[in-house]
DNA sequence: CGATTTTGACCAGCGC
DNA sequence: GCGCTGGTCAAAATCG
């Protein structure tokens, strides 16, 4: 199989507790580039503003059980617990992926821009200073994260949403930079970061921060007939979406190696045929997503 | 010509 | 306070 470069078995799955909550690999513990990554990941508490809690950890174990590695005696992981904890809503009532709290920044900021763009003297560069100040006097708010390592010969991987790439910083440690990228809807607040590892350079980690407030412009099928997984009996709103961005991500990217259908994918030229669109293939809802074809197959077995 | 990428500069947060 | 680093901005360049 030679599509994307990227195989199920290869795909390493990172649920993430809070904002400083990392999974260590390797052991050394070193933060910057330890053997696949020190990794800042996902914060499943935010993704359904729930406090953590009981249902954190369900979420965790239930998605746990998920996490892999092809690397298993380097991949140790550690779970630290966050002495600072992410500022999740309070309620945790988001079952519908809200936009409120994006749509909130986003307006707070186009405010203030609008406001600088009337003064268009010289004034202009204190009183940017100034905003700026304003704005940032409180500290600044995490979104919900969520990453994941993929092996890929590309770095951006298509995920079916529209990015813009507005900054690239070169990463400590690494020879590889770091992309930053936001997503192209207007009012949609989400944005990811896509850097390889720098000890295995065939690795990408993509970070996702937000929740999207659109549909995505090429999914090949909506979120709202997703049906839950086996597992999923008592997920969260969080840990929905968490699944629907792995989802998107492997149904645009991912071979499904041993599947009946591949998947086609060509660098940025967007070309893909996705393993739903073949009647071949059983649905196991997200799980199938989730959950590489070939551990699947021997299930059933 | 609009959309996107590139890239240097700037800023905030953090550790020392 | 200072330096380092991650993240973002924004002007210029490039692309389609």
């Amino acid at each position: 199989m030679k599509e994307c470069g990227i195989k199920m078995e290869d795909c390493y799955y990172y649920p993430l507790m809070s904002n400083n909550t990392v999974l260590e690999s390797g052991g050394e513990g070193e933060k910057g580039c330890s053997s696949l990554g020190f990794m800042e990941l996902l914060n499943m508490q935010d993704f359904g503003g729930t406090p953590y809690d009981e249902e954190l950890q369900n979420s965790v174990s239930s998605v746990g059980p998920l996490i892999r590695s092809s690397d298993d005696q380097g991949l140790r992981t550690r779970i630290k617990e966050s002495a600072e904890v992410v500022n999740a809503p309070a309620t945790p009532n988001s079952s519908s992926i809200s936009s409120e709290s994006s749509a909130g920044v986003q307006n707070d900021e186009g405010t203030i821009k609008e406001e600088v763009e009337e003064q268009d003297d010289g004034e202009n560069q204190k009183i940017k200073k100034e905003l700026k100040v304003k704005k940032t006097s409180k500290k600044r708010q995490r979104e919900p994260r969520f990453a994941f390592m993929t092996k890929s010969e590309v770095d951006h991987l298509e995920d079916g949403y529209r990015w813009r790439k507005y900054g690239q910083k070169a990463v400590k440690n690494s020879p590889f930079p770091r992309s930053y990228y936001r997503c192209t809807s207007a009012s949609c607040n989400v944005k990811k970061r896509v850097e390889r590892s720098c000890n295995d350079p065939t690795v990408v980690v993509t970070t996702y921060e937000g929740q999207h407030t659109h549909p995505s412009p090429v999914m090949p099928r909506s979120p709202a007939t997703f049906s839950l997984p086996p597992y999923a009996g008592g997920a969260t709103p969080s840990q929905l979406q968490a699944q629907m961005v792995l989802s998107h991500h492997f149904n645009f990217n991912c071979g499904f190696t041993g599947s009946t259908s591949s998947v086609n994918y060509s660098g940025g030229g967007a070309q893909f045929c996705s393993p739903y669109s073949s009647g071949l293939m059983m649905d196991h809802g997200l799980l199938q997503d989730m959950v590489p074809w070939s551990i699947i197959k021997k299930e059933e077995q």
